[in-house]
DNA sequence: TTGTACGCGTTATCAC
DNA sequence: GTGATAACGCGTACAA
């Protein structure tokens, strides 16, 4: 800790200057003297304060990465995303979990500022539009995953949860399913808002018509999901697919088809959303739709470096493709 | 970003070493001029920049937090743990993943020290030896979390998994089970062997003889679960329950039980370890040990303060109690 | 090729 | 009660 720039400019017999040279491996040093001062380096065991370094070149090197919920069963694939990109860029990061509350994100934001972070990428999160929108005035490098807030136009990292849902029900168009059930988050997201639609295209590019009866809505848990499925099984006439817009929401549907008795996929399929780590381990696998989580987060740092380098805001939103995982969740009607 | 202490100084007519005062609530300053500096720095909307700060301070209120593995399912919630508790002593955290590497680590320490990072919590690790040591010679503050590495004294939050094997058996015994077949990690992890001790004792206790055929060993992983349960299950005595040493190998052994035709818990009862998330998401919901991850966090920045404030290595170990959590995985046998 | 001196934004010491 | 000023550890013009 004790050992600084100029101990070992005084070891080597040379000035604090020819020794920064030769730390950030400048032209134009004696080979010589460059031998003497990197022994000395290692002598002393010497390794340079990046604060420091920080304070001089108005750049800190760390990014500041907040979540609302690092319990989100899709944070880990995200943040590794981030933290393994980050550090490839020569980043690191610097963590904050805001545990939903609009006022721990806003400390947050200026804690992560007063910290000097270069940029601050921010998931999930439902944004503090002024937060934003001042951010955004002062230039500093923002960028979003996930959540995309309309009114303060700011880079976002996106998904295309519209093909998503579309891309679910089609595959259980194909399968030979007619009567698709959906169980959403509905209005109160707009990914869930998003799949919906999407669900409802594929409804209609088949010429089936829209039914509201086999939409229902509930919030995103294992409970919720139990019972929109209850309530979809208690149908007069009950759907042979049901697409969830969540992992997780699926999994409770799970059990409401086994508390009925019935089995999956014979009575009745099921496609989730997210393929989360646990989509493998249920029986039967569930067949999902993968967000590439881990890419969305690398995708959020090239972002920000970009933004970074512009030095200001770029406003750019890149939606992301999905990808349906087919395991064993549904069965082929004939 | 470009507004200083100057600045707010120039614009309330008074020197930066005011400022600071009424920065750093410091007594010894005219309730006037210290409106005019409040105003002051209200209208600039300047915030001091904390890293400035920390230079001069030698401390930047900051510890670093190495996992070697983000995707580990036990890691959110000791993330939380630690990063909520940081937070509520006024640290942030920085986060690095390790991947597993070895090297990787020891970048990840040299590049936190460089950072200036007060402290430092390894969690998971193996403990490179010589890194540790030379991090205590330097009386750097660190604690690890979960894996003790016994030649480098060094504080650490461990967990009592004698105990919790203990534990388990019990229960299983208690619930009149005689014949209980374990499926461990084995001597390759301390806590695999450990928790087998644990085993051996309640069956010693019960009178009950030790019998090697009840072993099986794998890696901590669904199929290496799976596949130790079919092994239990081709016995030709098989046990009526099984104690796996992590939920992950109980996961598992719920599919061999489930592809044998047999089923959980009237055939054979299991009970796994760790409580993760996904242990009441399966079906029959999974009776297992809960190790309070969140607590071990929390516990891991407490001595980690503890440590800074000494100022020396305190070579501290607090071992942590488990708990049982009842489900529905285990039948009471007559 | 190398050294001197200043500045990065802040706090602490010592005058006044 | 308030203001200069020297650090903190480093990078970089500029001079030598």
């Amino acid at each position: 800790m004790a050992v600084t720039i100029r101990d070992i400019a005084k070891h080597a017999k040379v000035s604090v200057s020819t020794v920064s040279r030769v730390l950030n491996e400048k032209p134009d040093v004696n080979e010589e003297t460059k031998k003497r001062v990197t022994e000395a380096i290692e002598e002393l065991g010497y390794s340079p304060n990046i604060v420091a370094r920080g304070l001089v070149l108005q750049k800190s090197n760390v990014i500041g990465f907040i979540v609302p919920d690092i319990m989100n069963p899709s944070f880990p694939e995200l943040a590794r995303g981030v933290v393994a990109r980050a550090k490839s860029h020569g980043y690191s990061v610097m963590f904050f979990d805001t545990n939903h509350d609009k006022r721990v994100e806003k400390e947050a934001i200026r804690l992560l500022q007063s910290k000097q972070v270069d940029g601050i990428i921010l998931s999930f999160n439902q944004a503090n539009k002024e937060e934003l929108e001042k951010l955004k005035l002062e230039k500093f490098p923002v960028v979003q995953i996930y959540r995309k807030s309309d009114e303060s136009a700011i880079s976002t990292i996106a998904l295309d949860n519209f093909g998503s849902g579309y891309k679910a029900v089609k595959y259980l168009l194909d399968m030979g399913h007619r009567r698709i059930g959906h169980i959403t988050t509905g209005n109160h997201s707009q990914s869930g808002y998003e799949r919906l639609k999407g669900y409802r295209k594929g409804l209609d590019e088949a010429d089936i018509s829209y039914n509201e009866e086999l939409i229902v809505e509930g919030e995103n848990s294992v409970e919720a999901g139990t019972e929109c499925m209850r309530m979809l099984l208690n149908l007069s006439e009950r759907p042979t697919a049901v697409f969830a817009s969540h992992d997780v929401m699926a999994i409770g549907a799970y059990e409401a088809v086994y508390n009925a008795g019935l089995s999956i996929p014979e009575d009745i399929s099921i496609v989730g959303h997210d393929n989360l780590p646990l989509s493998v381990l249920v029986r039967p696998k569930l067949t999902t739709i993968d967000t590439h989580k881990r890419r969305l987060g690398e995708a959020g740092v090239d972002l920000l470096i970009e933004e970074m380098a512009a030095g200001q805001p770029l406003n750019k939103e890149e939606v992301f493709d999905t990808e349906l995982i087919i395991r064993e969740s549904v069965k082929a009607l004939r």
